[in-house]
DNA sequence: TTCCTTAGTTACCAAAAGGTACCCACTTAC
DNA sequence: GTAAGTGGGTACCTTTTGGTAACTAAGGAA
């Protein structure tokens, strides 16, 4: 049964049923490149501010350290999200911007960045501990 | 100057500038929320399976622990975007749900969703260390 | 009588994540 | 002569994360 499921799934992909045979899921390498710690909101600056350099993501991201936003830009690089353009002068000049792939998520971030903005003026937050 | 920013920003948050003085972006909270390791993908579940009991979920989500499941679970209810619904029978049976407020990620979490299914359907998937 | 069920909780332990400090390169400014 | 500035890399050390095993409860089945 599950192979026949597997076919007719194929086209249709999870229109009301699951299309994850386990691991199988569409959802599941997209969610993997995308949930760590910072990510998410790496992408969404550089789709809301355009390309950024290194510094300057850093100084926007409040709390982060250098090696973890290596750490995630390496990620998202490797993941091909985002593109790495190394001008190579004296004080190296490295930007970092939304791949032609990366922007396909243009769409989903808005739509988050959309709820954020209407929770928050609801005034919710997480009391510390969700999540953490 | 960053205080009159701070009333300027309140209503129209970001359209292009960024609205947050350091840690006050919108998008912040609700990243926070959602960027946990399974997160995003037990939403996922709640919003295209609807009502899960745990036991269906922990199946579902192949290689989760009983104790992650249950953490990621508490968080997301902490946050306010999940319901539990206990019915304390004799083997328990615990039942989750999106919440009002996690029905509003319903459009973010489809928009993942087609971008996830574009991406399978192009073979894209993540060389091992891809923000791992 | 003993086992099985569900949805956890707790303790214990190994592994990974993440912070801090220190290093580099080269040119300019003091 | 030397400090600053950019975008890291590396080593070291602590904190967090996450897995595993054992335990729980009430009743029904074998």
């Amino acid at each position: 049964m599950n192979d026949m499921m597997d076919q007719e799934i194929k086209g249709r992909a999870a229109s009301k049923n699951l299309a994850h045979t386990p691991g199988q899921c569409p959802m599941d390498p997209l969610l993997r490149a995308v949930s760590g710690r910072w990510t998410l909101y790496i992408l969404w600056l550089l789709r809301s501010e355009g390309p950024q350099r290194f510094g300057a993501l850093k100084t926007q991201i409040p709390g982060i350290s250098a090696k973890m936003l290596t750490e995630r830009l390496r990620g998202l690089e490797a993941a091909g999200l985002i593109t790495r353009e190394v001008v190579p002068t004296i004080p190296p000049q490295v930007t970092y911007a939304m791949s032609c792939r990366g922007a396909e998520l243009h769409r989903a971030l808005d739509g988050l960045h959309q709820v954020a903005e209407k929770w928050q003026g609801e005034g919710w937050t997480l009391e510390a501990g969700a999540t953490e």
